[in-house]
DNA sequence: CTATTCACG
DNA sequence: ACGTACGTGAATAGT
């Protein structure tokens, strides 16, 4: 039983503005269509009926207006969709059950009742919480959260866990409590905690009120006492029915055949890909085709996708026997690998492929580790972890080349923030049949099976730009990266670790002095205990389990006792030993570098990630720690390049703001927060303060982040209303500026997402959410994602850039790292000039925007001790 | 496994 | 009245 217009309403916000080749808004027809897929391959249920709304009201509009009023306010593209969806379910041989006066929760309501009656097992698929008053020994409730990314499975115990009553006593909690998303109140001071409660305790409503005289406390107990109507008539509200009159046939609620407008259907909607999986038009040849046969059952039309493909028949090669495989048969693959952690070395197989990406011929299985990885990408290759592969070409001293396809890759852009991208969940997603763990070569045919709907979708939410020209080509390039890695000296960081020692012991033994107790410092229960029991210190401010002891604490305390700063002092030599020091000789590898990964699918605003070791956050700012980058130096006879944009994200900024201020600030090469800081403050740029220009900078990095008057009162320590004046002072100087961030939040509501430069998007399904703290960080992520991820889209294009010139000029300077706005490369000496011209000029030309960029280079023997170089002399000046 | 803390841009 | 700057990775304690 699903509820037809709640998952309508989930997929419209979940996803971006889908439409049509004529321009039909789409979207959440199309989420809606790939859930139904999911709950057919997941629950394969025998029987299937979704509800929808009727137009006519029903007697919760009779009976309150603000209902009314809730229930009007839909979006004119979801408001589209909705015939449209009726159309499709119709075309499919959906089972639909409406009816004038009742709405889909009262049918799925009455229709699950008779369907449990009847000695079914029912599950409700519904994005609202009001269907968990259904649940029982036969009814279960998938529960939909996250737009439509997750389901949570609900049965009577999940119930009772999450709430602590029966599922039936639930219109009761919320008779009390409300329901804001419906617009209607409870009662003042009862919540969802204090509502269990009673509930808990007393039963129904009814029996609450009629002992109403032993509920405490008397707070709680006078509420409810002038509130007795809102709870009645809440009750009324929340209570679904299970009694409407409904013609109603449950055995007769099963999939019908497809109608013969069903192909042309889709077709038009330009859901091509969806047709097949719901077994419209499927040629015999597809790839479905094995899940059906093996399933036995003769059902090759149902859209029912095995969790399980069988292995498909594989036939070991070599290298060699590979690349005479690929050659003859005209040379590309699909390609999965299957190993323990980071050894490509295990097990490789590919699919061979058609012109037309079908892979034709059965997966071979490949031994022979890097040497098949390489023969793949020689090949021309399409993968699920493309850089794997590139990375095993790059060890074997293959030029670059650029993937074919990489579906986490494509699965990342169209949804950033999901945790990760496996290839069983995409195969899920796109209804190709999963592979059995450990079938590699089932792994390999999944892959060519899935490049088909995934091209789709990424062209259908225009990312196949982003996807073709930026994030394909970048994997070489972070492979190269990668394999060059960063030279470390050991003896340098040996004599770190035992000063670093040295000067532990000493702050260790000083503060168990000062505590006269002994006590572990890197525990924050027992610093705790320290500070505000022994010491008798006042708690500045608690965390979610207890009191806080961090940095801001610890800075506050520092004024009443000794102990709390040496306390800061200890943790800052604590966190350089163990997560500097100490932790970076176990990543070197044989050639005496540290080769970290860089993650091209983690962050959610398209910027890079470095793991294992992270060498995007080795000290700089604080002078203690600075003396780590030392210890990365270049190779005898090479230097380090560094390269970094200056207020690149600010240029951004005034790019898409075309605020005329920053534009000109940008144009005219001025000091950026100094010009700030003369608007806002209202002095002469000559004038400024150097407390001044701190603030104005740290107004420039609020207005990046989505500012606050709170968030920037608390980084500069100042009164809230000051802060609340400079901003509202910076807006009015840069009034583009407020444009541009009010444009991103209506794009974000009216699209369900932000965009970058590159076209990436970033969905922000919370823009929506009647959950003031939610929405308001989804507002933020509007302001914030735009800038951020499209400096991360100029420095990607930059890398693509340097690394492409640096092979084709033939030098053998590389670039081994960046960190968001930097780029590191290491040169031989003799190339050092060269490669500073190459790097400045590539990162400047990148673009187009309509204000320059600037580019601060410097060159030096290790990471710490680098010295600037000046920008050469060109003939125009 | 989660929470807290702190390093970076 | 609420809760509040954006994006990460890693170490440690404690469950």
């Amino acid at each position: 039983m699903v509820d037809g217009h709640s998952l309508l309403h989930r997929a419209f916000f979940a996803l971006p503005a889908l439409s049509a080749p004529d321009g039909q808004p789409t979207g959440a027809v199309y989420g809606f269509l790939t859930m139904l897929l999911r709950l057919l391959s997941d629950e394969r249920p025998t029987h299937l009926a979704v509800a929808l709304d009727r137009p006519e009201p029903t007697f919760r509009h009779q009976e309150f207006q603000a209902y009314k009023a809730q229930r009007a306010a839909m979006p004119d593209d979801l408001r589209t969709q909705v015939p449209l969806l009726r159309q499709v379910l119709a075309a499919l041989g959906v089972p639909v059950l409406e009816q004038a006066g009742a709405e889909a929760d009262d049918i799925i309501g009455t229709a699950a009742r008779h369907a449990a009656d009847a000695g079914f097992d029912v599950r409700v698929v519904t994005g609202d919480r009001d269907a968990l008053q259904l649940i029982g020994p036969r009814v279960q409730v998938l529960y939909t959260r996250r737009g439509l990314s997750e389901i949570d499975r609900m049965d009577e115990a999940a119930v009772r866990a999450r709430y602590g009553v029966d599922p039936p006593l639930l219109v009761d909690v919320k008779a009390l409590v409300g329901d804001t998303s419906d617009n209607y109140p409870g009662v003042p001071t009862v919540g969802e905690k204090t509502g269990c409660r009673l509930v808990a305790a007393y039963g129904t409503v009814e029996d609450l009120l009629a002992r109403l005289d032993e509920v405490g406390p008397p707070r709680v107990r006078e509420a409810l006492l002038r509130h007795v109507d809102v709870v009645r008539r809440n009750k009324r509200l929340a209570t679904i029915r299970c009694d409407v009159p409904l013609e109603l046939d449950v055995p007769a609620l099963v999939r019908a055949d497809a109608g013969p407008d069903a192909e042309a259907l889709f077709e038009r909607l330009g859901m091509r890909s969806l047709a097949p999986r719901f077994g419209i038009g499927l040629p015999r040849s597809e790839p479905a085709e094995g899940a059906a046969e093996a399933d036995g059952s003769g059902e090759a039309a149902e859209a029912v996708v095995d969790d399980v493909a069988p292995p498909a028949e594989a036939e070991d090669l070599g290298p060699a026997s590979l690349r005479a495989a690929v050659e003859s048969h005209g040379g590309r693959v699909a390609a999965a690998v299957d190993g323990q952690g980071d050894d490509v070395d295990v097990v490789v197989a590919v699919a061979l492929l058609d012109a037309d990406g079908a892979a034709r011929v059965p997966a071979l299985r490949c031994r022979g580790g890097a040497a098949v990885a390489a023969a793949a990408v020689a090949a021309g290759f399409l993968a699920h972890d493309s850089k794997r592969f590139s990375r095993a070409a790059v060890e074997a001293g293959q030029a670059w080349r650029t993937p074919e396809g990489d579906l986490g890759i494509a699965a990342y852009l169209l949804d950033a923030e999901r945790s990760a991208y496996l290839l069983p969940d995409l195969c899920r997603q796109f209804g190709v049949p999963v592979p059995a763990p450990d079938d590699v070569a089932g792994a390999a045919l999944a892959v060519a099976a899935l490049r088909g709907p995934v091209e789709e979708a990424l062209a259908a939410h225009g990312l196949d730009g982003v996807y073709r020209d930026l994030e394909l080509p970048l994997v070489g390039v972070l492979a190269a990266m990668e394999h060059h890695g960063m030279l470390v000296d050991r003896d340098a960081l040996a004599v770190l670790e035992t000063d670093l020692a040295q000067r532990l012991a000493a702050s260790e033994a000083a503060i168990h002095a000062m505590a006269e107790e002994t006590f572990n410092i890197n525990s924050t229960q027992q610093l705790a205990q320290i500070l505000f029991g022994r010491l008798g210190l006042k708690p500045p401010k608690r965390t979610k389990t207890g009191y806080s002891t961090d940095a801001e604490v610890l800075e506050q305390l520092a004024a009443v006792h000794p102990l709390p700063g040496q306390v800061l002092a200890h943790r800052t030599l604590q966190k350089l030993q163990s997560t500097y020091v100490q932790a970076l000789p176990g990543f070197i590898a044989a050639d005496g570098r540290i080769h970290t990964t860089l993650k091209q699918t983690v962050a959610a605003t398209g910027r890079l990630a470095s793991q294992d070791p992270n060498l995007q956050n080795i000290p700089i700012r604080e002078a203690v720690g600075r003396p780590i980058r030392r210890v990365f130096v270049a190779a005898p006879g090479w230097r380090f390049v560094a390269a970094d944009y200056s207020q690149v994200e600010l240029r951004v900024l005034a790019h898409f703001s075309q605020d005329e201020g920053l534009v000109a600030a940008f144009r005219d090469g001025r000091d950026i927060h100094r010009a700030t800081a003369a608007e806002v403050f209202g002095v002469d740029p000559r004038q400024v303060t150097s407390e001044q220009r701190e603030a104005a900078k740290a107004v420039n990095f609020g207005v990046v982040y989505g500012i606050s008057d709170f968030g920037l009162a608390r980084q500069l320590g100042c009164p809230v209303a000051d802060a609340k004046a400079w901003i509202a002072r910076y807006f009015e100087r840069y009034p583009g500026v407020r444009r541009f961030m009010d444009a991103s939040v209506a794009q974000a509501r009216a699209t369900g997402g932000v965009r970058t430069l590159s076209g990436r998007m970033r969905r922000l399904p919370d823009i929506a959410s009647r959950n003031y703290p939610r929405r308001a960080f989804a507002e933020r992520m509007a302001m914030n994602t735009p800038i951020q991820g499209s400096a991360a889209d100029l420095i990607k294009q930059a890398m693509l850039a340097v690394h492409g010139e640096l092979r084709r000029r033939g030098l053998r300077a590389q670039l081994c790292l960046q960190i968001h706005d930097e780029l590191l490369l290491e040169a031989p000496d003799a190339e050092v000039e060269e490669a500073a011209a190459l790097l400045r000029g590539c990162m400047e030309a990148v673009g187009p925007l309509s204000v320059p960029l600037r580019v601060d280079v410097s060159a030096g023997p290790n990471w710490l001790d680098l010295e600037p170089v000046r920008p050469a002399r060109t003939a125009a000046g």
